[in-house]
DNA sequence: TGCATTTGTTTAACATGATAAGTATTATAG
DNA sequence: CTATAATACTTATCATGTTAAACAAATGCA
């Protein structure tokens, strides 16, 4: 059998636990967990969006989403604009509050990515990015 | 900024969560989790280890590591030998019936695997295993 | 020997992952 | 129209992720 150690699924997620050990902890520092920056992010790219395209965009379940939302919402942070034309959906986005945070933790977390950048080097690191790019797209097209 | 699109943690993450797609159905089948398969194929691979040693193996923090293996020993699926020199530690091993459930899945598992492996194919996999271990060890020198 | 420190593991608390089931709203067939 | 199905979320439940704290056993040292 083939080794243990070459097993994909744990070295796709020992590489991500190692990048992520470096951002975590300021975003800690400002109250975020790791899913919750992810949510502030998405809507920052997408400038507003429904639960759905939200979860997807930010690679989370559903009912994770839900829950997530909850809290960034107790926290002023995101606000829900209900849709009149379908009630079901809902409209997210960033609050002044939420963008403000965005600001201030965007820009730090960048410069510990460029940190990463330097350290792998950009060529192994678009390498890696495409190699990435494709297995998920391999995986996918074949369901 | 960069573009959100290009966040490695997410391209690692969903790049796994694609593999993982393949195998969860058939683990769920057997009562088992992604992360208890973990534990299993760790125990086999080691034939009996600490719980310190089977977290690094497994790539599962101490705290996860305890419920699981609270809930295997429930299944007889593992058992615990103390060591008479050291009470701390304590001998994790599979039972025969653990044994017999690794021996049952394990064999599929590998199948699916391949089936990735001729989607994919050979070489970009190794290019993948390759990059990600140098990333690996990358972050992980340098803290 | 006696005691502070370190080590190995477990608990606790809160947040998320994963699956199934529930709810409300909208679309659609008849 | 209206019953039915499909859609968009939300709840519920159990398991794990993450951090901090607790705990017991072993070690180091005065």
């Amino acid at each position: 059998m083939r080794d243990f150690k070459h097993s994909l699924p744990m070295e796709l997620m020992r590489a991500r636990e190692a990048a992520m050990a470096r951002f975590r902890p300021m975003l800690r520092d400002h109250g975020l967990t790791e899913q919750q920056w992810r949510v502030i992010r998405a809507l920052v790219d997408a400038g507003g969006a429904e639960v759905g395209e939200l979860a997807r965009k930010s690679c989370l379940l559903a009912p994770s989403l839900t829950r997530i939302l909850q809290h960034l919402e107790a926290r002023s942070l995101i606000k829900r604009t209900q849709n009149s034309t379908d009630n079901r959906r809902a409209i997210i986005s960033l609050t002044a509050r939420g963008r403000r945070l965005f600001n201030k933790i965007g820009p730090r977390l960048e410069s510990l990515y460029r940190v990463i950048e330097d350290e792998f080097g950009m060529e192994r690191l678009a390498a890696l990015y495409t190699l990435l790019a494709e297995f998920y797209e391999t995986l996918q097209a074949s369901r």
